[in-house]
DNA sequence: TCAATAAGTGCAACGACTCAACTTTTGAAC
DNA sequence: GTTCAAAAGTTGAGTCGTTGCACTTATTGA
């Protein structure tokens, strides 16, 4: 989302001005892409849109996909919060349940802005692919966070698949009808086989 | 792989001509892969290998990746057939663990050929995502048939969840040392998940 | 034998992405 | 204040996977 401005300003002019071309084509992109469908742009057309060329843009995104994803580096911060600062007594598949159930609810929210950019994301494959792809990349980071709240060794395999599978979750409870329902039974299975592993020690 | 001819032989001169370009294809694909590595080598050469212009190339394999994965019809069977005719008393997430063990070790066995296929693809992230993805196609499958084993309804939203869960749970076990320990803690995780759901009925 | 069909060809093109060489802007040291 | 190196940006050509189109050739069934 390009609104959210968490990042804690650019300093020099140098900076700034680096930070302003980068906002600028992740906002030319955003916007054609809302407007005619992800597949129907093509790269120099944004380029074009933000005045730059081809070359800059790549300097400031990786692939394509990558310019719907800026930033949001605390993405992973609020994902370990969730295990992390859980209410008593909630196990942890429950609590990583309330976290993916509460973005479902955000991007099935009201605010036009983020329905429409979920709707892109969701109607894309190249796109769904890519945020999927991105969330994974927690995984290590997530199962590090579930040892160390379990008193586990950091590399056990057993938390490494907890958190692959929660991060799967959402994928495995798409195209199911009630999704909501989908992801809540995902993880239930994943509560019930979690509670069962950590009692047998 | 190449060699496997589980093929039914094709009948007409057509289609035997057809079937004979298509292996000439995959053969100078695999053959070069091996030599110097999937993104060393080109469309291109690889059609000029096979003798063949690239349109032709692209009429038997939709992407390059395809080239790799000729054949295996009927993988999809094989894993049904785990989940179907399991022994007596062993569970379905036992049953699909013993499958996954059984593909691991074909792959570390001690053909070479065999082992060269693999780390030609678990080297190759194109490829690893590539297989992952035909992996887990078969996921709708496969969670009919344990739906229909445990008398559930066939769009139960846990049976969608194993399935998904137990296709994904080799990619979850993945650089973490002991491999096989990692696959079985990962369906420990899944077998006692599923024995708390089914009982809770 | 003839027409329909399918396989294969050649070539040009597109879109994403890279590379090398070059200009401009900026930050800072002298 | 001048000078200089690094960083940002440009330009243009090129690679690579992939597609479209118009065309030839071979196979098949009637």
């Amino acid at each position: 989302m390009t609104e959210t401005r968490s990042e804690p300003v650019p300093v020099g002019r140098r900076e700034r001005k680096k930070a302003a071309t980068r906002q600028a084509i992740a906002d030319a992109a955003l916007r054609l892409f809302l407007e005619r469908g992800y597949d129907d742009v093509g790269i120099r057309e944004i380029a074009d849109a933000a005045d730059v060329s081809t070359t800059t843009l790549f300097k400031h995104f990786p692939v394509k996909e990558a310019l719907v994803f800026d930033e949001d580096a605390d993405q992973e911060t609020r994902l370990l919060a969730a295990v992390r600062e859980r209410p008593d007594g909630q196990s942890i598949p429950a609590a990583l349940r309330e976290h993916a159930l509460h973005h479902r609810r955000a991007a099935a929210g009201d605010d036009p802005r983020f329905t429409a950019f979920f709707d892109l994301i969701n109607n894309t494959p190249a796109l769904r692919d890519y945020a999927q792809a991105m969330w994974l990349r927690h995984s290590a980071a997530l199962a590090r966070a579930i040892a160390e709240d379990s008193g586990l060794p950091s590399d056990d395999p057993a938390c490494a698949a907890l958190a692959h599978f929660a991060l799967e979750a959402p994928r495995a409870a798409r195209g199911h009808g009630d999704t909501e329902e989908a992801v809540t039974r995902a993880f239930d299975l994943l509560d019930k086989g979690w509670s069962a592993v950590a009692a047998g020690r």
